[in-house]
DNA sequence: CTGTGCATGTAATCCGTTACATGATTTA
DNA sequence: TAAATCATGTAACGGATTACATGCACAG
């Protein structure tokens, strides 16, 4: 039945649906934008993609509006599918993210020495500091209006970049404390 | 087999086995446990948990040490349990997180108006500014040295803390930045 | 005519969530 | 003795990753 939702907070499904709204694309084109601009947001592999498109063809959100060489099919969204990006974007409430492996470990640092739990701080702000570096390379070479993705996608860059820096700043604080902490028991 | 190593980037395991570093517990403490400190940054379930205890017990990283009523079973880490717990912890590489279905949408808010685009980026900016809140009381309420999961808990709890204050502050940019824009184009 | 890129699909496996299912022990 | 809590497990399902598998089309 193409009734059937499928559940609630499940993202891929709107990531496609929002690439698509950039124009038609096979799955192959759609695998490309997403590790061109989506690779750092909503990663996702062919494997999930192709089946992806076929549940949301089943579901009457795009439709194959061509079919090219090679067995291309192009997907199109359709209006239903402008609908529920619309929204899921406007009247779902995004979901926080719950899981970090950075911060897990933190929490048993304790079991290392003092000295292999500041190098793991300091390895974060090094990471950090190097992944700056990075992001402030790439917004110089964005063109500042190369399409919508570009507008909306400086935002995320700035996003980026101003966590990059406050996880600098937490671990290289954190690796302070450590060694203070140290030192009040010696 | 016992040789048999179970993949590398799981962290239910080393979640698992950093709380029984604190002493053995049940599935059912161990439980607890999780809700009460890991719960932000790396929740299971009951029934993961149970499942994970039960790969770990066979794998040899823990074993049951006692007994009791209701068919309770208290774990207890080995010492391969603990050598894996810090080999992980020591010399596995943190894998960043690659998902955020907040800034997925943020490349998406073209697909409405700037009006909702804005109401999007103050909702964020006020639900961080409200964690933010949560956080600084739970700041007060955690006494200082109540174990020692409590001393590198604070390091986490300064990193949530400094997290929302950034995502206030960008959301708060951003939601500037659509206005800007906004008048740039009238 | 050969290699590179375009193009799609399936299978196996694992992690995580929700729901179901059961029962023993303590406390009021 | 009834309710709350302790305590463990299984089943079903969906999402994500990796690997496998196939083949057409075009450029050199």
């Amino acid at each position: 039945m193409s009734m059937m939702n499928y559940a609630a907070g499940v993202s891929l499904k709107h990531a496609t649906l929002g690439l698509l709204t950039y124009g038609p694309a096979s799955g192959y084109d759609l695998l490309q934008k997403f590790r061109e601009s989506l690779a750092n947001v909503w990663p996702a592999t062919q494997s999930q993609l192709y089946g992806e498109l076929g549940k949301l063809a089943a579901a009457g959100l795009v439709t194959v509006a061509a079919e090219g060489p090679r067995g291309r099919k192009e997907y199109a969204i359709t209006p239903e599918g402008s609908a529920e990006l619309r929204h899921w974007l406007g009247e779902v409430p995004p979901a926080p993210n719950r899981r970090s492996e950075m911060l897990l470990r933190v929490f048993f640092l304790g079991m290392l020495t003092p000295e292999q739990a500041r190098e793991y701080l300091d390895d974060r702000a090094t990471v950090a500091a190097e992944l700056q570096a990075e992001l402030r390379e790439l917004a110089t070479t964005v063109d500042p209006d190369s399409g919508p993705l570009a507008v909306y996608g400086r935002l995320a860059l700035e996003w980026a970049l101003r966590f990059s820096v406050m996880q600098e700043e937490w671990a290289t604080w954190a690796a302070d404390e450590v060694r203070r902490a140290q030192e009040g028991v010696e």
